[in-house]
DNA sequence: GTTAGGG
DNA sequence: CCCTAAC
């Protein structure tokens, strides 16, 4: 038997195996004329030789699998990274802090003990691996794993979220620790409330793993893309290809695509009052790329009638990553970097609650919006963080200051923010600055209580609705090594041949499917192509590149050939 | 279910 | 990466 090592490198760069099987397109194709011609020897033979080339093909997988070097992405490892650390010391933990003397159920390492919950009827063996309580007492974490949404017996499908609790909470946490149902500490309801039946709030983890139930999720995607996404862009004018810009494609994916039935209803909703808040809440949380930001030892000060505000740090509650362990520490770097981006470039905005009251109106002075600095009782002033650009939905938590009367006033003569008199600084300015205010130039708290709320839905949405913000799956860009093992593939079994690719250099990469393949690859060949100045992100080398034009040459002659080699069109055919 | 190609 | 027509 011919092993892949016919696969030669030489001087003049390598051949291709002699028994290479033409596209699945072209061989059907061939097919059907010989059917049309009748044909019938001829059909046969290839018929055959296309069986021969099957177990040819099977025999060198087995062959491959032991000592093909572009089995790349195999014993997988996963690891949570737990949070980005926060720079900000912890605040004392509160007496009413539930998390306080009950690690076990609350503490960090004990919110992501059944995997269960996220990956039913997936794998789960790696699932969760290496999971340390990284966040100190002054944290909490509480995960509700979504069942997945295909199993229509699954009663209690869960959101996939996961809240933070932060210091001092306040927030009715009674239930936390309890056991949920099926005994797993991990199901803790946190906001477990009566009028709750969703038991949701927070943040939807960004699924940079084995995604959930697969097979759902792309039906799912599928029926939503059909009923929802259908004609979105065909007929629009100032429509640009998804890759034009991040926003156009926001608005062009996300925003445009809700029905206006939809997105009136959602508007409304978002309007008025802080139960409307919640439910907002409650619609994002299918998205996979917003994330519970914790705001912690915001300082509110005032002089001369100016606001300060300060929040030192949102955090980054989880990423979750996976990363092969033979990829370098540059690439880990990378990953984290990217998940980070992710979450955080995806579009977001600040959101502003005061007194619970959600303050949309962005032209409003703070004076108008009730926060000034003779209001000494502002029991609660709540940032967070939503998606900028999608406005039909709202965030999954907010983070409350509860701000008290401020009484050292002249603690904060610093220039924290210079805003001015003329200009109501908004949120969103609020937010920039902050965030990049000098630590050195901290100003005391006063009296800041970093509260999370988990804002419970008050209605029921359909879980398909709830889907709708996760339909994309997250962008994961190939990797060199990613890239070698295609082109390596390609080289050996020709384009056209995706789903044999996939099988054999990226069995085990369950995120990249055939079709991300063959994407890749087109965009390999584009990336080869152009200049080097033209091309983006992590650079592939160039030998690569060459590899991949020759390739791709190689098999488009190779095709070519098949066509040429056709048999002339009979008679028959040609008056078809 | 796969492949090819446009978006 | 998504979507869909054509196989």
């Amino acid at each position: 038997m011919v092993s892949h090592k016919v696969l030669e490198f030489g001087d003049n760069g390598y051949k291709f195996p002699a028994q290479a099987r033409a596209p699945r397109s072209v061989r059907k194709r061939r097919v059907y004329k010989k059917k049309i011609s009748g044909d019938d020897t001829m059909c046969a033979i290839d018929l055959l030789a296309t069986v021969a080339g099957s177990l040819l093909l099977e025999n060198e997988s087995s062959v491959i699998a032991g000592e093909d070097k572009c089995v790349v992405v195999q014993n997988t490892v996963k690891m949570e990274v737990l949070a980005v650390e926060n720079p900000v010391k912890s605040v004392p933990v509160s007496e009413d802090n539930p998390c306080e003397g009950s690690p076990s159920p609350c503490g960090f390492s004990s919110v992501i003990t059944n995997p269960n919950h996220l990956l039913v009827g997936d794998k789960v063996e790696n699932e969760v691996e290496g999971f340390t309580n990284l966040g100190g007492s002054d944290s909490c974490e509480v995960r509700n794993f979504s069942k997945g949404l295909s199993a229509g017996g699954n009663g209690d499908v869960k959101p996939d979220v996961v809240v933070s609790i932060g210091s001092n909470s306040s927030t009715e946490v009674g239930a936390c620790g309890n056991d949920g149902p099926n005994g797993s500490r991990d199901d803790v309801n946190l906001f477990s409330r009566d009028d709750d039946d969703e038991n949701f709030s927070g943040y939807i983890r960004p699924r940079m793993t084995r995604p959930v139930p697969r097979i759902g999720d792309r039906r799912i995607r599928k029926i939503l893309a059909s009923r929802h996404w259908k004609g979105g862009s065909r007929n629009s004018a100032d429509a640009k290809p998804w890759y034009c810009s991040k926003r156009s494609y926001y608005l062009h994916h996300h925003q445009r695509s809700y029905p206006i039935k939809k997105r009136k209803y959602f508007d409304n909703i978002s309007d008025s009052n802080s139960d409307d808040y919640r439910m907002q809440a409650k619609t994002r949380k299918g998205n996979r790329i917003i994330s519970s930001m914790k705001s912690r030892n915001a300082s509110f000060v005032s002089r001369d009638h100016h606001v300060r505000l300060r929040i030192k740090s949102f955090r980054v509650p989880e990423l979750f990553i996976e990363i092969p362990e033979t990829a370098t520490v540059g690439s880990l770097k990378r990953t984290v970097m990217e998940a980070v981006t992710t979450i955080l470039g995806d579009g977001l905005r600040v959101g502003l609650m005061v007194q619970g009251k959600k303050v949309r109106d962005d032209s409003k002075t703070l004076l108008q919006s009730g926060i000034s600095e003779e209001n000494t009782h502002l029991d609660s002033l709540g940032f967070s963080l939503e998606p900028s650009l999608e406005t039909t939905t709202q965030p999954l938590l907010s983070s409350y200051l509860s701000e008290h009367a401020c009484d050292d006033l002249t603690l904060c003569r610093d220039n924290v923010l210079d805003s001015n008199n003329d200009s109501a600084p908004s949120p969103e300015d609020s937010f920039g600055k902050l965030c990049t205010t000098d630590d050195s130039r901290a100003l005391v708290p006063i009296a800041s209580t970093a509260v999370l709320a988990c804002q419970a839905p008050n209605r029921k949405f359909k879980r398909i609705e709830q889907q709708q913000a996760a339909h994309r799956r997250i962008r994961r860009p190939f990797s060199v090594t990613e890239v070698e093992a295609l082109v390596q593939a390609v080289e050996k079994l020709g384009t056209g041949r995706w789903r044999d690719i996939k099988v054999r250099a990226f069995e085990d990469a369950d995120h990249r499917t055939y079709v991300d393949l063959k994407d890749k690859w087109k965009t390999l060949v584009h990336t080869a192509r152009i200049s080097p100045q033209q091309r983006r992100g992590e650079p592939v080398p160039q030998e690569l590149l060459d590899r991949v034009l020759k390739a791709h040459a190689y098999w488009s002659q190779h095709l070519m050939h098949q066509l040429q080699t056709e048999p002339p069109l009979s008679l028959g055919e040609a008056l078809i």
